[in-house]
Order: structure tokens, then C-alpha cells, then sequence
RNA sequence: GUGGCUGUAGCUCAGCGGUAGAGCUCCCGGUUGUGGUCCGGGCGGUCGCAGGUUCAAAUCCUGUCAGCCACCCCA
């Protein structure tokens, strides 16, 4: 009579079962010890915002507020937001307390965001994002490291220099062209967006004429010739010093929002089979312009780990799951229940994970289970351990046992 | 928001007008306190849902819902 509820989770978000768990862990991980390695500090808040934190001009593309989020009014009438991305939220707490904070500063989180739209490949509507930025820093040097960190967080997730690239691109070149040609605000807009496609757009100078009309040509023509800036040879040259060779300029690299200011960057998976960018950044030196009246010079990038995932899987750099209990108990006696808990205390206090059997099963089938649990160690209990203290160990992956008084059990693990 | 593809067992899928199938998983067995392999047996489906065509529909048609992919847009 009563309709059962479905299994499936909420459209666009993902269950983590323990495998996948392990690899969203690792991801993570990876992500946090490579930015902590070059000296940024995590930082973090909460999924909840005013939704004017959004709404506000400037803050993001309008688009997104108005139709990409998640937004409700709460109990006490307020307009709430799940939050789209994680940068208008570090604007909010920098600017907050940023007579206290001792810039340059570095800084990173991997937040989950939320973006209401049609889930597809790459793209769903809760990802967890790592955000990157450095904060009070002018000079290239700034993007020079942030540039660097986005290299060695590829290279930390095991890719070579050949399964991506980096293009660096400079906003601040555009802007002098389209101050030039005195292109307007709405019109900057679709030109930046046909720019980001142009490799896609078959007929792009028709595209461009109709928003620029005569002023195309003369734009295709000055991004051809100026198509590098000072800013962007002197970042390409110090990368290139410090080993990574797999930069380029590329004045097609816009990226969507508008907050950029300068130099901008987006890495490219070199796979066929998944060639698309898979994240990028810039500089967006106006970022604190909502709250505060002083300019904040910023650097930083995000990345998705739907993206990384999708990367790990095509250039097979998944890891492999293991399961973070060491050793399973297997109870080969009723009556020894407790003594095999005293021996599970016993070796949890150094250190090791411990998981006892509580079925009454066969030692077959519990060895079976913690086989397909992919516990590395079982180790049986019956009487006879009970009495004489020494045990068999055995290493299922290999078959091996090993006979261990209680003392040796921790070292002949961990080794 | 637009377009394409797909919904059959817990999972992956075959069947494409004539009584619902395979592989994997799961459960039981191949006697004693040691898993993976092998062998035997078993559980399991209103063929997404609703209409229609037909003597007969998982199969053909229409609608609907869901999922995937692409576009739009972009973290």
C-alpha cells in the first residue's frame, strides 16, 4: 500500500560509499598537503549565506544568482543561499578582519558548493572545490606561485608535464584594445564569451561582426599582433626557470567572470578522450570592493574534484582502495568473546585498527568477509590462543601466517 | 531552457509480437578452527509508469516520469 522511497540520492549530488569516500579523501588530501606546502593556511565556513552576498553587483555573473542557485527564505524571513562557489565568502571574512591579517596571506579551503542547473558529465550540482589565493601581493611573483602550486598539484596527483598544459592569458591586454575601439560594457560581455569559445565557433568572425560590426576585424586583427604583454613574458620565463615547461600564451584564455583584472590561467587535459579544461584562475585585484573602498590585490584558482576525478580516471591515476582497518578478529569460540576484546584494546592503544567479529559464523565466512572488506590482516582466536598468547597472523593478499606473541603484532603490521 | 540516447533480477546487460534470460552479486551445500579458485543447488522481475493497436505487447504507437550525453551557461 505504502509507495517505497527511492535509493537514488537527490539529483546531482553524490553518496560516498566507503571506495568512493577513499577516493574523495585522497583527492582532498592531496589538494590540502600540496597547498599547505607552499604555506597556505586552510581556512572555512559555513554552506549558508545571505543571498546578497550574491545578488550584489559585481559579486558574479547574474545569471547564476538568479537562476543557478539554491536560495529559500528562512524561518525569520531572510533570503538564504547555498553557496555557489567560496570566493564571495572569503572576500566577507577578508574584509572583515583584514587590519588584523598579516599579508601577504595565504590562504586555501576545499568547500562544497552548489550550482542548480543540469547535471552532466564534469559538471553536478554539489562539488568540492579546492580555492587557492594568495592576497596582498602586486607583482607577477604572485602569479608565478600560484602557478607554480596549480603545476604541483597536478604532478602530486601523479600526471606528467604531458597530460596537461597551462595557458596564461592577460586581461589587462583586452581591456586596453577594447578601450581602444571603445567597446562597450554589454558588448565586452559576449565578445569575452565568443572569445572563451572561439576554438568551438565555426563562423567566429561572423559572431564577432555581428556584436562589433566593423570594429571586428580590427579587434581579431590587434589581439593577433599584441598578443603577448610584459606581465605575461616575464611569468612565462620564470616558470619556464623553475622547470615547468608546459606553459603557453594564449590570448583565447578569458574565463567566465568578470572579477578578473589581470593575468588569467586555465589548465588543459592533453587526453583526446577528455581534452577540456579542467581548471584555472587569475588575478582579480577588486575582489574586496563590497565591503571596503581599498583595492586588495588577489591571485588564486579553483578546482573541482568532479574534474580531478574524471582526470585520475582517464590517465589511470586512481589509487587503489584499501581499507583503513588493519586487522580483523575472527572468533573461533564463543567463549573467548571477551578475551578477543581485551586483545582488540590491547592493540588499538598502539595504534592499530581493530574490527572483531560479533556473528556467530563460520571462521570461513568471517575470513571471507574481511576479504571482501579488504582488510589486509585476520588473525583467529579460539582456546588454544587464549591460553598459549601467541596467535596467527595471516596476510590475506599473499596467504601468509606468521606465528606472533600479542607484543609482535603492532610491528609485524606496520612493517 | 533546447536536442539526442536509454529505462528488463541487487548490478551489467541480452531478448525486440507468441509461456521472462545470462553473467556477476547474494543465500545454502561440497562435515572438524582459515578466504580467494572450482563444483552442485537456491532466492530474486506487474520488462519505469499510463493509455492505445493486436487473438496475443518486454517487443509496435502515443503520452508521461526518470537517468545519461550534448548544447546553453560555467565553479
Amino acid at each position: 500500500m505504502s509507495e517505497k522511497l527511492s535509493t537514488e540520492p537527490y539529483k546531482g549530488v553524490r553518496d560516498f560509499y566507503p571506495e568512493e569516500q577513499f577516493v574523495h579523501n585522497y583527492i582532498r588530501e592531496t589538494m590540502a598537503a600540496v597547498a599547505e606546502s607552499f604555506g597556505y593556511s586552510e581556512y572555512s565556513a559555513s554552506i549558508l549565506e545571505p543571498s546578497e552576498l550574491y545578488s550584489s553587483k559585481g559579486a558574479a555573473n547574474e545569471e547564476i544568482v538568479n537562476e543557478q542557485t539554491y536560495t529559500f527564505t528562512d524561518r525569520g524571513k531572510r533570503q538564504v543561499t547555498l553557496r555557489p562557489e567560496m570566493t564571495p565568502t572569503v572576500a566577507r571574512m577578508l574584509a572583515a578582519k583584514r587590519r588584523e591579517l598579516a599579508f601577504p596571506l595565504r590562504w586555501y579551503s576545499v568547500p562544497n558548493v552548489f550550482r542548480y542547473e543540469r547535471p552532466q558529465r564534469g559538471r553536478l550540482r554539489e562539488h568540492w572545490q579546492l580555492n587557492c589565493d594568495i592576497f596582498g601581493v602586486t607583482e607577477v611573483t604572485a602569479e608565478a606561485e600560484i602557478i607554480s602550486l596549480a603545476s604541483a598539484l597536478m604532478h602530486a596527483f601523479g600526471a606528467t608535464s604531458e597530460d596537461f598544459e597551462i595557458r596564461i592569458s592577460d586581461r589587462a591586454l583586452l581591456e586596453s584594445i577594447f578601450t581602444e575601439l571603445s567597446v562597450t560594457g554589454d558588448e565586452k560581455a559576449t565578445v569575452m564569451r565568443l572569445l572563451d569559445k572561439r576554438a568551438k565557433t565555426e563562423n567566429f568572425m561572423n559572431a564577432l561582426t555581428e556584436v562589433l560590426g566593423e570594429r571586428a576585424r580590427e579587434l581579431d586583427d590587434r589581439l593577433s599582433r599584441a598578443s603577448s604583454s610584459t606581465a605575461l613574458e616575464s611569468l612565462l620565463s620564470t616558470l619556464n626557470e623553475r622547470g615547468i615547461h608546459n606553459v603557453s600564451i594564449d590570448t583565447s584564455i578569458v574565463r567566465g567572470f568578470d572579477y578578473y583584472t589581470g593575468i588569467v590561467f586555465e589548465v588543459f587535459d592533453t587526453a583526446s578522450e577528455n581534452n577540456r579544461s579542467l581548471f584555472g584562475g587569475g588575478r582579480y585585484d577588486n575582489l574586496t570592493s563590497l565591503f571596503d573602498t581599498e583595492p586588495l590585490p588577489a591571485v588564486g584558482f579553483g578546482m573541482g574534484d568532479v574534474t580531478v576525478r574524471d582526470f585520475l580516471e582517464t590517465h589511470n591515476l586512481l589509487p587503489e582502495y584499501s581499507s583503513s582497518t588493519d586487522l580483523y578478529l575472527c572468533s573461533a569460540s564463543d567463549d573467548v568473546a571477551e578475551y578477543i576484546e581485551e586483545v582488540a584494546r590491547e592493540l588499538r592503544s598502539e595504534g592499530l585498527n581493530v574490527e572483531v567479529n560479533l556473528l556467530d559464523k563460520k571462521v570461513g565466512e568471517q575470513i571471507k568477509l574481511a576479504d571482501k572488506k579488504k582488510i589486509p590482516f585476520v588473525m583467529c582466536i579460539g582456546k588454544d590462543e587464549a591460553e598459549s598468547g601467541t596467535f596467527s597472523l595471516k596476510h590475506l593478499a599473499s596467504g601468509e601466517e606468521k606465528e606472533v606473541g600479542l607484543k609482535e603484532i603492532a610491528t609485524a603490521i606496520f612493517s
